[in-house]
DNA sequence: CATATACCCATTGACGCCCATATAATCCCA
DNA sequence: TGGGATTATATGGGCGTCAATGGGTATATG
């Protein structure tokens, strides 16, 4: 499986270190299976998490823009600047910055939620009620979600 | 990690020194990991950064602009000319020239953006508002940011 | 000779690496 | 197929190393 899936509820200890889970661990690639990129989500309070690769594709991206824009400078400030790069010690462990842990409110325990090509982490009680909620959205449109659920390739 | 990322605010000594955040040394390619060079940033009061092999990146940027027009005399002239080589000691620091402090009302603190392939220094305070406001202004076209963190390749 | 800058050494706190344990999952063989 | 044994995962903690910072002194350069 090389996607994040599922859901976790991990300790952070004395030193502040906390388990990425071991099915997350195993998606990044072999490589650069000690680093990790963490940054505030854009529309909840939420760090969302994935391995470097990811961050290159952007890199690339960003890269494609006119150098001399403003578009440029805003998107490489939002998107570099806020982006953190932490390692994962042998045990499977990182850090996560006092910033993050602050806009997602996080203290003694975190969420891991994965999201497909890259995981979130809540403080567990919001993220949960984050699930139930998008979960209700979805059921309000009872049709379409059982369409995405039913339909065949 | 090859990319300037994240964020870093660090002191200026007495005799004029700053270290250079660990990560973004490591960005600097091993044989001239003791050099880096500065200039003004044409789009904004802060002082831009890289190791040497962006020069000729710079001077591609540069010649793409048509040859004719006034910006390209105002880039080449703003930029070339304006860039000056620091060398990076033993413990990672360097100083920052006076002018270019001057341009970016740096006094005793620094902060460090990460950029992707280069890295801004900002007066700490100014450089947080930077950042505030490009994502303002990103978050007005919420798709575009979106679309620039989640596409897939 | 005077000022600026490079080199060397020191300090402090944070972080990485290593080792340890408990619980859970998996295996393996009788 | 059952049950003990092995492995993996989450978690705890010691300790050495590194990063950021401070300062003394040699050296260079005008």
């Amino acid at each position: 499986m090389d996607l994040f899936v599922s859901k976790y509820f991990n300790k952070i200890d004395k030193k502040g270190r906390i388990s990425l889970p071991s099915s997350f661990r195993n998606v990044l690639p072999k490589a650069n299976r000690n680093e990790i990129i963490l940054y505030k989500s854009i529309k909840s309070p939420s760090i969302e998490g994935c391995g470097v690769g990811r961050l290159k594709e952007i890199a690339k991206r960003i890269n494609n823009l006119d150098f001399f824009s403003e578009d440029y400078d805003d998107f490489s400030t939002s998107i570099f600047s806020e982006i953190v790069t932490t390692n994962v010690d042998k045990e499977g462990r990182f850090l996560i910055p006092e910033a993050l842990k602050l806009y997602a409110g996080i203290k003694t325990e975190a969420a891991f939620f994965g999201q497909g090509h890259f995981f979130q982490i809540w403080e567990p009680k919001q993220g949960l009620k984050n699930t139930e909620d998008s979960r209700k959205r979805l059921l309000k449109e009872k049709k379409s979600l059982r369409m995405m659920l039913t339909q065949q390739k």
